[in-house]
DNA sequence: CGAGTTTGACCGGCGC
DNA sequence: GCGCCGGTCAAACTCG
């Protein structure tokens, strides 16, 4: 994130009267958990660090949609009224994150420019397939499997939004049915598999719509070209702006794909602009608001 | 000069 | 089987 993005944050977005949602394998969190024991209990660690947030309470904030679907999600969530809220979901996918990139083309993966991540080979077998043959078999049987996901909507002008880690682009599309284009991006840490998409809502411009895949397994590192060096402890002693830090920490578990494990990680997801997010579905649970309408009273969910 | 971005091409999944 | 589309690659380019 740039300065500039920090001074532009829209002093009703900042009111910082908010809510979350989180949801770990079965279970919906909605509301305020004050003292964060209930979000613990779910891997997560929610950090008001704001006055403003806990003097309000840290509540009465809005739903819009959560639980969700990949693509399918992040169309539904566009469409869905964008309310000033934040929501949180935490997406524990009890696999641990292997990822399966489809093998490509001897001639053309093995390029790997420097970016990609050893772990890979690992979790996936993309070591160097020893025969044409077998590369074939590994496309077969390994489908894609995905890492856990969740997204947030953010309001926002920028459409990166700074979340204390560095970031590669490694791709834009075009989005069918919007105007604005998808970016891919992909943490440049060698031994991250972490990547997003961040995209414009088309239903409502001024919405950023950034899905993480993956679990960084290391601490936040310096800003790229920014020179600031962004720990958490820094980010707590407020080095981001008030509503920058209103951050969801997942305690999770590193993934196993991480050679070198780090006791804790804080992710900070997006620069915690109110923000809307989302998670990868729940087989067990609705995908939509469904659950949703269960829990939070419709008079809530429409600010 | 290294790191990051841009962008057209390519690939695989999926629906019809 | 075909076409569409999302996701990724990688060469060329830009930037600090």
């Amino acid at each position: 994130m740039d300065d500039d993005d920090k001074d532009r944050v829209d002093p009703a977005i900042t009111e910082s009267s908010w809510t979350f949602g989180a949801v770990s394998d079965s279970v919906y969190f909605f509301g305020n958990d004050r003292d964060n024991s209930i979000l613990s209990e779910f891997g997560w660690n929610l950090r008001p660090e704001s006055a403003s947030a806990e003097e309000s309470g840290g509540d009465a904030g809005s739903f819009d949609r959560i639980g969700v679907e990949e693509e399918e999600n992040d169309r539904l969530l566009m469409a869905a009224e964008s309310t000033i809220t934040t929501t949180a979901t935490h997406c524990t996918g009890g696999e641990p994150g292997i990822q399966t990139r489809p093998v490509r083309d001897a001639s053309k993966s093995n390029s790997s420019s420097s970016e990609d991540p050893p772990e890979n080979s690992t979790a996936s077998g993309e070591n160097k397939p020893p025969a044409e043959t077998s590369s074939k078999v590994k496309k077969k049987v390994q489908k894609r499997i995905r890492q856990p996901r969740f997204a947030f909507m953010t309001k926002s002008e920028v459409d990166h939004l700074e979340d204390g880690y560095r970031w590669r682009k490694y791709g834009q599309k075009a989005v069918k049915n919007s105007p604005f284009p998808r970016s891919y991006y992909r943490c440049t840490n060698s031994k991250c598999t972490v990547k997003k998409r961040v995209e414009r809502s088309s239903e409502d411009a001024t919405i950023v719509i950034t899905t993480y895949e993956g679990q960084h397994c290391h601490h936040t590192v310096g800003f790229p070209r920014g020179g600031l060096v962004l720990s958490h402890e820094a980010t707590y002693a407020n080095h981001l702006t008030p509503s920058a830090s209103q951050f969801y920490y997942p305690r999770a578990q590193f993934p196993q794909q991480c050679s070198h494990s780090v006791p804790q990680t804080h992710h900070v997801p997006g620069d915690a602009r109110e923000s809307h997010l989302l998670a990868e579905p729940n087989p067990q649970l609705p995908t939509d608001e469904g659950l949703l309408g269960d829990i939070v009273p419709p008079g809530m969910r429409n600010q």
